[in-house]
DNA sequence: CATCTATTGGACTAATTAGTCCAAACTGTT
DNA sequence: AACAGTTTGGACTAATTAGTCCAATAGATG
């Protein structure tokens, strides 16, 4: 049978091989990762690839959950206490930060795995979706706090305020990866945060 | 020699070969398509591809630009004269309908295409990043009218606002792809809106 | 030690891939 | 009709791909 090792090697084996294809994905794309590519740089053999994995897809939908650890973990505890504007300021400061650090390049890891696997693979799109949640979840819950506190407008709904500041954050990177200019990212969001700030309702 | 062809006949399977490349890019990804796929959807010989296209990169860049054609073709009439509030709604609820129709599938043919080729093929990104320029400038040219016309704030920038409202606009359409729900569209639309109706200058 | 399971090596298959090349067929022009 | 350039057919190469299979080894457990 394939799957969950049993035994600390196994273990330590697995999480060589998913940290291996998660940086070749990063590196070339899901297509572009091949097997052969995981077993130069792990050393791993095929039946290894296979005794942990079923196939390639489900190694990929692996690769797509441990790549929202990293970027969840990379934003560390700023995104932790999104419930003040100073929180949410030093949060959106610290993504623009990284884009320059990185020159616009590679785009939101996530996100951009959306256009590669969405139509192509059922699992990996639920697998995607479910990243982006998580990451939605911790501005969400920061608005209902800040929303509690009084610190939004009565009939704000953040629900919806954190979709659609996760719309500019992700139309934000794609832009910045496009056209390599990290200022793309800062103009959306500074929108998004007037949109936060928003008093009237619309629509 | 390869590329533009000399005579009508030439033309017309230049055409067929790109119109089903430019399927199959959208059907598979851009990985997904190879020229094989291409030869079987248009009986046309591996010389034929040759003929038109330096390589696979090429063709595939050439796939990039008429994808453009396509989605600002298809946005029509709306898109010209973006220079009225009552336009830009038509217009956003028309992208909503869209994705309504297609039921949250395919993302922006544009958009995708970044995360699938904006790191592995620097032409490639400039391609993409010219189609989203093109669509961007048609809302620019809107927002500057408007401004003159006073019904923007003296001290708005349309070029801010045009890549705002694109990034919610590509967001938006992500969150729609991967949660298979135009309402996510549908939401960082409003966003978008209420942020091109600001009035306060921010930062 | 004996045994059972987990782990590993690596040969092998079968299919698909992009790209090259040469000769044939077609088309318009003189 | 003869010629020149354009277009096409398709065989061929060389490399890469995911996946299967069997036997060997390592490690834990009684």
């Amino acid at each position: 049978m394939t799957r969950a090792p049993a035994t600390e090697k196994g273990r330590a084996t697995r999480e060589r091989i998913l940290q291996a294809a998660a940086e070749l994905v990063a590196e070339k794309g899901a297509a572009g990762m091949s097997l052969d590519d995981v077993r130069a740089r792990t050393g791993a053999s095929r039946s290894q690839l296979y005794h942990y994995f079923e196939d390639r897809n489900d190694l990929v939908r692996a690769v797509i959950d441990v790549t929202t650890d990293a970027v969840l973990d990379v934003q560390g505890d700023l995104i932790g206490r999104l419930d003040s504007w100073a929180a949410i300021d030093r949060w959106f400061d610290a993504l623009v930060a990284f884009q320059v650090e990185r020159q616009g390049r590679g785009g939101c890891p996530i996100g951009s795995l959306a256009g590669q696997l969405a139509e192509q693979d059922a699992g990996a799109r639920i697998a995607i979706a479910n990243g982006l949640e998580r990451w939605e979840a911790h501005l969400r819950d920061g608005l209902v706090g800040m929303k509690a506190r009084g610190k939004l407008r009565k009939d704000a709904d953040p629900a919806e305020l954190a979709t659609a500041t996760m719309a500019s954050i992700q139309g934000g990177l794609l832009l910045t990866q496009v056209r390599r200019d990290p200022a793309q990212l800062r103009i959306a969001l500074d929108a998004a945060r007037a949109n936060l700030h928003q008093k009237g309702k619309r629509r």
